[in-house]
DNA sequence: TGTACATCAGTGAACGCGCGTTCACTGATGTAC
DNA sequence: TGTACATCAGTGAACGCGCGTTCACTGATGTAC
């Protein structure tokens, strides 16, 4: 129709935006494009106009998923900070709540796209490890920082995110089936991890000095 | 062609056991009729003298799915039982082993179908929740009875499960692109959640009596 | 600044293909007598 | 026990449908002069 290289450049970020989302509600495979360009906004022939294949857009959703995802995390990092909170605390409030659990289209993609990473194209699994190794890398600085235990940080980053993912997907997989199952592995999960970090002698003393 | 009624009943169990194989390393909505049928060693339309539909076959292999794991479960169990080994310490030793890891046909469901579980018909869904709210307690009874710990040993069930399910999937979501990354938190998740074994004072004491 | 034209995002119909499902048919199994 | 026949799992072609992809066309944008 005739459209400016700034909105043709939104309107590819809107196709993105359709396709993270219905691809993490309903898998990829489900997903047909005529339905996804009607859900973006438009009508199925301009998909090419944006992408070489249908492949090429799962790999663009997985990079725009992974760099969204590391910016929600440094936003609530960043609140914490500005708050004066544990921010590994907040992140384990945030990650176990039932908000994060209803809120798939927009919460982790690690989470989100777990299950699916292994049977995506080579360039979207790349992306997906990526992320994932990206994440665990700012968790670990996090976790040294405001822990100040060096040496093991990176491996408590990988035990801890990995506990995170593990109890949020259980809690995900039986939501509708079984909510009070799901609540009581969020809730355990929360509990066990926050007890945890409160054990970690770098966040103990540091909430102590706040309150002397 | 002609076929005995038991002869029937096997050739059922060959398609719901590619369909399980098939579904698990692909995803269901990858995976064809004609194709799996092929793989079960028919042509596809005799899928409908043992299935509804494509849906119906689902639940089965979801059915079966969750029984195996249970049962397989059970022989863990049972071994470590008569080896005079911790139950929990064998069950967490198997389940982030790379050989588990790798052996996605056949091992633990729960992880196999975490990620498609919300996406399956109702009836799906309904034994992906009940395979898991079984396996839990089974898990807490093992935990009961070797650890000692009445009151909270669900609470540990839930926990270590959970952490055992997210430790799996992240390790194999990354294990072709990232082998290095994949091993490190299989590596890690499953030390920690060792040593967390053997902190419990159930069975601490089991292994020193052992040693006296 | 104004005019002429190339560019290219968007349209919507069409393509071949494989999907889930249906169907008429086959023929050994299993039953009735 | 032997014969006649109903059952029903398996075959393979066919169905309509929606998929990913291609195409000719439109027309405002953006550029060249």
């Amino acid at each position: 129709m005739g459209v400016s290289k700034q909105q043709a450049i939104e309107n590819r970020q809107a196709i993105v935006a359709a396709a993270d989302k219905l691809f993490r509600e309903r898998g990829v495979d489900a997903v047909g494009l005529a339905e996804l360009m009607k859900a973006a906004g438009f009508t199925q022939g301009g998909f090419y106009n944006h992408f070489k294949s249908k492949d090429a857009l799962v790999a663009a959703v997985m990079d725009k998923a992974m760099q969204d995802g590391g910016d929600a995390f440094g936003s609530i990092i960043e609140a914490a900070r500005s708050a004066d909170a544990d921010p590994v605390r907040q992140q384990i409030q945030w990650y176990l709540s039932p908000e994060h659990r209803a809120d798939i289209d927009a919460g982790c993609p690690l989470s989100g796209f777990v299950g699916d990473a292994r049977r995506l194209s080579e360039v979207a699994r790349n992306a997906y490890a990526e992320g994932l190794a990206g994440n665990l890398e700012r968790f670990t600085r996090v976790i040294e920082e405001t822990h100040g235990s060096k040496e093991d940080s990176r491996r408590k980053a990988i035990t801890l995110f990995s506990q995170m993912v593990g109890t949020l997907l259980l809690s995900r997989a039986v939501a509708d089936i079984d909510p009070a199952l799901a609540d009581e592995i969020l809730d355990e999960g929360r509990q066990l991890l926050l007890a945890a970090v409160d054990a970690q002698p770098g966040i103990r003393s540091r909430r102590r000095a706040r309150r002397c």
